[in-house]
DNA sequence: AAGCCTACCAACCGCCAGAAC
DNA sequence: GGTTCTGGCGGTTGGTAGGCT
């Protein structure tokens, strides 16, 4: 036998999460911390899967994400990694803090793919880097996002870029009931620390 | 004003690698 | 060493808001 059952399939409530139980959620979190999903349904008697309240919190809770409103570098870099790593959203995210693999898979899906697109005759994975490459929009500064990201996979040290990328997300703002959420938890959003660069 | 269409995005599903027993 | 579960990931879907006719 191995380990116990992750939760009863049973009884697990699906669907939109409800501001009650983005709250449960966020204050168990801040109690215990991120980690050992498994525990979080059942200290909580949230009715939801572990994976579920894992998603909730990577995706949308988790203090410091910053959510909508892409920059033209962002764009930039999304493009270019994925020219180079693929559809790896997570790895993507990596280079990108403050957003999470799940939005830039919908940005992409839902801006980038559009628009590179309507850039190039058509879309195929295959020739991908050199659509790119061509796009009209995206052909520029590409040179410029060469070195950039291929210092950032290189060795992610310190590069102009990644002071402006974070210049760009400390100023931005974001509407989404993120806020009121914070609110609600009066600034435990504010007071908890961006999470580290990767 | 009503119905239809499109775009967006939150959340689910299924798979995989590694960990736990 | 084998079995089972967890955590993480990428693909996909369903609900809905906004625009158009």
């Amino acid at each position: 036998m191995g380990r116990p059952p992750c939760c009863d399939k049973l009884g697990v409530k699906k669907g939109p999460w409800t501001p009650e139980e983005d709250i449960i959620l966020v204050s168990y979190i801040q109690e215990h911390g991120p980690g050992n999903w498994r525990s979080v349904p059942v200290s909580t008697g949230l009715m939801r899967c572990s994976k579920s309240c894992r998603l909730r919190w990577t995706n949308y809770l988790r203090p410091g994400i910053k959510r909508g409103n892409f920059t033209s570098h962002e764009e930039g870099v999304i493009v270019h990694l994925q020219s180079l790593l693929g559809n790896r959203w997570a790895a993507i995210a990596s280079y990108l803090p403050r957003r999470t693999d799940n939005d830039i898979k919908n940005y992409w899906n839902t801006h980038l793919k559009k628009k590179l697109r309507k850039a190039g005759d058509s879309f195929d994975h295959q020739h991908h880097h050199d659509m790119v490459s061509r796009a009209d929009g995206y052909g520029a500064g590409q040179a410029y996002m060469n070195t950039e990201v291929s210092q950032l996979i290189a060795g992610r040290g310190h590069s102009p870029f990644a002071d402006a990328a974070a210049e760009v997300c400390s100023s931005s703002s974001y509407a989404s009931s993120v806020d009121n959420i914070s609110k609600l938890l009066g600034g435990f959003m504010k007071s908890s620390p961006p999470p580290p660069p990767p």
